[in-house]
DNA sequence: ACAATTCACTTGTTGAATGCAAGTAAATTT
DNA sequence: AAATTTACTTGCATTCAACAAGTGAATTGT
């Protein structure tokens, strides 16, 4: 019988491991790469992603992030019905790893062959991202605009 | 009815999903990470690794990491009951993000609190993914101890 | 003021993926 | 030639994700 506040156990002390427990699962960084890249803060804006996220399954992710430390809520100032999610400093330093993320794909043909549906700006980002040689200016220019309450591809 | 070379469909053509799609389950990067930073290059070592995985698991993430590319696979050249896997062009370009992970949670103290088991110098060389200015520096060790037939954590 | 809508969820139910135990054929070792 | 090792596969139980439908509180529309 398990108590409820009972750590759940590792598979091993490998930071590799020790990570992918974290936030390494299907949906987690989607959920993140809403919220840095495209501000969303709300769980009907995380529903209405365009991978289709199954409600339950949302609310499972929304709640292992919290418990990780990676996100946080508090009720949203303007209506009282929603719930208002923002990055942790914790979840703040997994912008590098996004944007690692982001850079293998964009060197790939095979994504280069997919990557229709974007907009030219999002497209010549992720270009940016896969061919720079400065991502240290990349992540502050996210971290910056999350910072502002605002998010990397902000319109302006 | 499926034909055998249909591509699997993609949730979406972002280049974040694209890469969790890739490599994105609980298993996929600590059997590159096995490669990476300890040498590991048959199924029989694999299977050993400290988080256990299951074989029919292995057997299935090897399969799929094959398809996308990450790894190959050829005869081992020293025992024909075996194959040796390798780490592709495109394996090779998850360094980068491997080190992220081990930086991101070599920062926290909730990864410094478990991290027992490793030697003095995996928690040395953890500590300096997390705080390094130099992160390239990181990576081309990697590679060049990877290429050189070699891995990062070889004794020397 | 009252009904309809929106919001963040929960509760089944089904199908898929994972985990475990056992087995197999080929190659190697003893 | 028997025992062991290797890279798997197969069958089954359990866990997890996907889908559909609901719930109660807050808000909006009339």
């Amino acid at each position: 019988m398990k108590t409820d506040d009972e750590k759940e156990e590792l598979r091993s002390d490998c930071p590799v491991n020790f990570g992918l427990e974290s936030f390494g699962d299907k949906w987690s960084l989607l959920i993140v790469r809403d919220m840095m890249f495209w501000g969303k803060r709300t769980y009907g804006e995380f529903l209405r992603s365009d991978e289709g996220i199954a409600t339950n399954i949302l609310a499972a992710r929304l709640a292992s992030l919290e418990k990780e430390g990676i996100i946080s809520k508090k009720p949203h100032p303007a209506d009282r019905r929603k719930e208002m999610y923002s990055l942790t400093e914790k979840g703040l330093e997994l912008i590098p790893l996004l944007v690692e993320i982001v850079a293998w794909s964009g060197k790939l043909v095979e994504w280069q062959s997919v990557a229709g549906t974007g907009s030219p700006e999002q497209i010549r980002q992720v270009k940016r991202f896969a061919t720079t040689k400065n991502k240290a200016k990349i992540i502050q220019e996210i971290r910056d605009a999350v910072a502002a309450g605002s998010y990397f591809f902000a319109p302006r």
